[in-house]
DNA sequence: CACATTTCTTAATCTAGATTAACATATGGC
DNA sequence: GCCATATGTTAATCTAGATTAAGAAATGTG
């Protein structure tokens, strides 16, 4: 995945309504902890990842966090949302960043039609993201604790090494108590 | 939404290209209880719903059913999974249908291309998926049975009367008990 | 209609994971 | 290095939902 501004300077014939558009993202380097977006915030955007690390996640009734995904670099991330709705997601920074970062409405409604990527790339590109999403929907359903755990060593061990264990909990519906249990239960097994 | 053969019908113009992909769709009745497509089968295919209810579900190693989605009239139903791999998921049949049937190669690599749907449409449609499923993974981690519940009769009504409540229980990740047990719990309560 | 099958409910028991709390380790800022 | 804060572990207790089993209600079929 190449970032927005990679994709609009590689653009064939530039306009000037790239131009345009390209005034409207921004680069920015964001500090860890710092809180993007929050949920019930009317606008959206999206950010691309340049460098570090960020999450989203919603908050309950109770305050407890459920971490929806973990966005590295050259990752895409944003509020599933349609944009219609208020955001229900926050997006905050896990490690000190560098994002891009376009209004939500701009991207779908005038950077897609504009940049060269194909229809076929791009419709690609949201078929593997549900397919994620289905599987992640499936494992949420059919497996316990210590499989969805061992599922997501498996599945993203860069990630592993760079969040605390308490938010791989979150990421995996559990409690950080819960994960650490089941963690030295299979210690104990093996 | 249209079916597959309607979209083909209105493209404005006609071509040879068209003509052949129309071969291409197959319309078939089909019984209650047929199985159309099973987890581990090597090809997909994507269904129109034209008349009839469908469902997908995996079956977990305990045998176990889990619902995934259903499709009433004017559904398209598929297994998600990117086309590379082989499919997770089983399609049945819940009432006599209707169905359009395309192999899901085909309808990537040629419908798509080939159809007036403009892509801004067919990506709102494919966000639109991503945000039920964002929702529906939110739901599953961070929300009691019964409240998953009460928000899928608000969001299905229309399934809700279709299908055997135990089939509800499945797709809200409970067992047909759990399900009638948490009812009568709320009913006591008010 | 009678009988078989599917579906739903209730109740007893069990268990994975939540909750609470206390303590042990890191990690980071001054 | 010292203290504060964030993180991880363990253990005791609790609870939502699973499991098992049995019976009741509904639905379908010859």
């Amino acid at each position: 995945m190449s970032s927005f501004l990679d994709i609009l300077i590689h653009k064939t014939e530039p306009s000037s309504e790239v131009e345009a558009l390209k005034q409207k993202i921004t680069i920015k380097s964001v500090r860890k902890g710092t809180v993007l977006q929050r949920g019930g915030d009317a606008t959206s955007k999206v950010y691309f990842v340049k460098k570090g690390l960020l999450r989203s996640y919603t908050i309950d009734e109770k305050g407890k966090e459920h971490i929806f995904v973990f966005a590295p670099e050259n990752w895409i991330i944003s509020d599933g949302a349609d944009f219609a709705s208020p955001c229900q997601l926050f997006i905050d920074v896990l490690e000190d960043s560098v994002v891009e970062m376009v209004n939500k409405k701009l991207f779908e409604e005038v950077y897609i039609p504009l940049t060269n990527i194909s229809d076929t790339q791009r419709t690609a590109a949201m078929i593997k993201r549900i397919s994620v999403l289905q599987e992640r929907v499936i494992l949420l359903m059919s497996t316990s604790a210590i499989e969805r755990y061992e599922h997501f060593t498996k599945t993203y061990p860069q990630i592993m090494q760079r969040v605390p264990q308490r938010m791989i909990a979150s990421y995996l519906g559990l409690t950080p108590e819960a994960l650490s249990k089941v963690k030295s239960e299979r210690a104990r097994r093996i």
